[in-house]
DNA sequence: TGGCGTATTTGTCTAGGACAAAAATGGGAT
DNA sequence: ATCCCATTTTTGTCCTAGACAAATACGCCA
């Protein structure tokens, strides 16, 4: 129930399209040739011009890509068709983690910034920082990304939803930075990898090492291996920590995590973590499975290393 | 004084050139075909392939046509005569900012993550956050960006300094929000469009606002333009908010907001700012010029609307 | 069921050509 | 000399259609 009345809305260029689709232009004019569609009218210089509903619809074509459709199967078909398999998308499964998830959702479907923030501030002073990081936070990101993928949240819900997280889960950080003792070692570096745009995997893992009593130093989102490197030697770190979802190909994260070891010295481990199924530990590489096991191997380094507080 | 030892660096492709000089692909090619610069390798399957150096000349070319220079009279030249241009685009005012980054720069270079931090609190200590928001922050951003396109800082010590930065000013804002009576109106949606993944601007603006005493929410950089304008009507948003650094067209700038303000209804107000040159004014789009400016700006709200707390 | 080699799919790159919007330039008229 | 308008140059973005490697699916065998 969008629009009643519907909106005489200009048809857009290709560039437009791009932005708001998040599909390249070389990708949809190849898609126009081998599939027919989109299919835009042209203006008086044979540019495209795309009519909004066929910009819709290729919205709903990335949804479904990204949760695991191929563009041969799936681009031409009519819309009905395309929302069904969207909510098929993500079904079953959904069961244990909407428990937890249900009243985050409600929030976000009432745009309730105030009771969001409040909600998260909560389970945090509640349960801890350490169980909302390692558990509560990656099933609720999981929860809202998969109901993103369903078609349940439209795209600025769940960028509100990940502005509310970053600031609760930050403010918690520094508070746990704040407390204890000097933290000295180990220097953690945190990082991804350029493909990587997503903050909240790696912010996690880095509220886990503060609570652990890590030094922590962040580069951010996407930055070009050689950089992470130079980085890591620079800051003299001890462990370099990479977040990898599940939007990163295995195949790059492993040739990356390579390419990484080959440009740092030895004696700085490289621990990886995150969603990303395909991750493998291999030589000179930790994987770590899951957030909660950061306690237990930073204890592992401290006494493998000799160091005490 | 980076790098004693030339390290090899791989060469990049055109798409990462395009991500790291911020000039499209189109652009690139064609500077190549009618300046014969960018002149780069190709690989075995006769893809384009820039060495490093020719990445750090058009990062170089981008910062001069946005201070004005033209493509054909510089594109080609060598860098030392493309440094001598820079010096006399930033000559006299370059000297202040200089002033108030020089510590800055200096932590940068030696990597000191904890002195970095307490610096950037002081400054909000000592000037408040206003002061820092809109004055000191702003110059520091400019600095760091400016030596970074000037080879003066790898990218990595960018990384740094921006999530210093963020955690400094992310938890002054939080500090200020818990401050002051309760907040209301005006409700403000804070947003960038697609193309521009700058956050620092945003949140600066972020910081501005909430001290007049608006009710901030955030949704982060780069949502598509449909989406911010279902967010703001959702949010029932009195104010959307948007930043534009310098590295957004001003053409795209234009188009976008004329594309926004159809697509919300006129009670919502369009303001724009941000160090990006061309932003004009146009029906329905205030802009702002300065992050100073949001203060009287806000209160002509408020008396325009009849609205007090 | 799990691993491995082959076939298909898919995104991104290539080359030049074209053209409109933006900017610079020239030439009166005030 | 200054302002304004028309003409020329510059510049970015779009076009077509072909190519190819990386990613993925498929078929086969153990």
């Amino acid at each position: 129930m969008t629009n009643v009345v519907a909106e005489p809305v200009a048809p857009m260029s290709i560039a437009s399209v791009e932005r708001d689709s998040g599909l390249p232009k070389d990708t949809l004019r190849v898609w126009e040739r081998r599939y027919g569609f989109p299919n835009p009218l042209r203006d008086k210089q044979d540019e495209r011009l795309y009519p909004a509903d066929q910009v819709t619809t290729l919205r709903l074509l990335r949804r479904l890509i990204v949760a695991g459709h191929r563009p041969g199967k799936i681009v031409g078909l009519p819309d009905d068709q395309l929302k069904k398999l969207l909510e098929k998308v993500g079904g079953p499964d959904d069961q244990p983690t909407a428990y937890e998830a249900e009243p985050v959702l409600g929030l976000l479907r009432s745009h309730d910034a105030v009771g969001l923030r409040n909600h998260l501030n909560a389970i945090v002073l509640r349960s801890g920082l350490g169980a909302f990081a390692s558990v509560t936070g990656p099933r609720l990101v999981e929860a809202v990304g998969s109901a993103w993928a369903r078609g349940d949240l439209e795209i600025h819900q769940e960028h509100f939803f990940t502005e509310q997280f970053t600031t609760v889960l930050r403010s918690s950080i520094s508070a746990a930075e704040g407390a204890g003792l000097p933290r000295v070692r180990p220097r953690v570096l945190f990082g991804t990898f350029p493909q990587e745009p997503h903050a909240l995997g790696l912010m996690m893992a880095e509220a886990m090492f503060t609570l652990e009593g890590c030094l922590g130093i962040s580069l951010g989102v996407q930055t070009p291996i050689p950089e992470i490197a130079a980085a890591a030697r620079a800051h003299k770190a001890d462990i370099l920590a990479l977040s990898f979802s599940s939007i990163v190909p295995a195949a790059q994260a492993t040739t990356g995590l390579a390419e990484l070891r080959n440009l740092v010295p030895g004696t700085i481990e490289i621990w990886a973590g995150g969603a990303c199924p395909g991750l493998r530990p291999m030589p000179g590489v930790y994987v770590l499975r899951g957030l909660a096991s950061i306690g237990p191997a930073i204890e592992a380094w401290r006494s493998r290393t000799n160091f005490t507080e």
